[in-house]
DNA sequence: CTGTATCCGGTTTGATACTG
DNA sequence: CAGTATCAAACCGGATACAG
């Protein structure tokens, strides 16, 4: 449930970020398991749509850093919301996978 | 955002039976454009996961119903934080995008 | 009516190589 | 370090046919 592609990335960028200040390399380490790819991917799609802001710092070598916006610290409440139903309600679901593989 | 594949689905479809029970046909009706075999698919998952009761009633023609079960009751709530946000947004990020497609 | 199985085309993804 | 381009493999979802 919730574990589907895309948007599980999403949301774990932006638990990642919360309130910090984040180079592309440090969000990589952050969130775990993530390609290259797919968060560059991702990254551009949250700024597109206005929830991470990016900041490019012309040096060399390159430093990039991302930060939520105030959309996007809006969304943090509601990711919270669905890591506390799934806390809630992990037992459940997690039983419930039991009985019906059984 | 957050228009991405089964995600949405699983969404629809809890909003769709909210505190209602729903036989699979009214279902389909009620999630426009879903297909045959993806509302079977997520109803299975949702089932698996002890989000959804599914009860059949051994008649010809055969008629199955499906209730949100407490958990997935529960899930309302989130989903409608989601949709709480994206209203309260939509502008923000609507805007967001035209400045960076122009 | 409800549900499963199969095929097939489009999409997505990770690996890799390359740029500034 | 940060990012783009490319390509093959895996995945996914719709259409269709069939079953109880």
């Amino acid at each position: 449930m919730w574990d589907v592609r895309g948007e599980v990335l999403k949301r774990a960028v932006i638990e990642a970020l919360g309130e910090r200040t984040l180079r592309f390399s440090e969000l990589r380490n952050e969130v775990e398991g993530v390609s290259h790819k797919m968060l560059t991917q991702n990254l551009r799609m949250l700024e597109r749509n206005g929830l991470v802001d990016r900041k490019a710092h012309p040096t060399v070598p390159p430093r990039v850093e991302y930060t939520l916006t105030d959309p996007g610290r809006a969304l943090r409440t509601v990711v919270d919301a669905i890591c506390g139903w799934t806390h809630q309600h992990l037992g459940h679901i997690e039983s419930a996978r039991g009985r019906f593989g059984a």
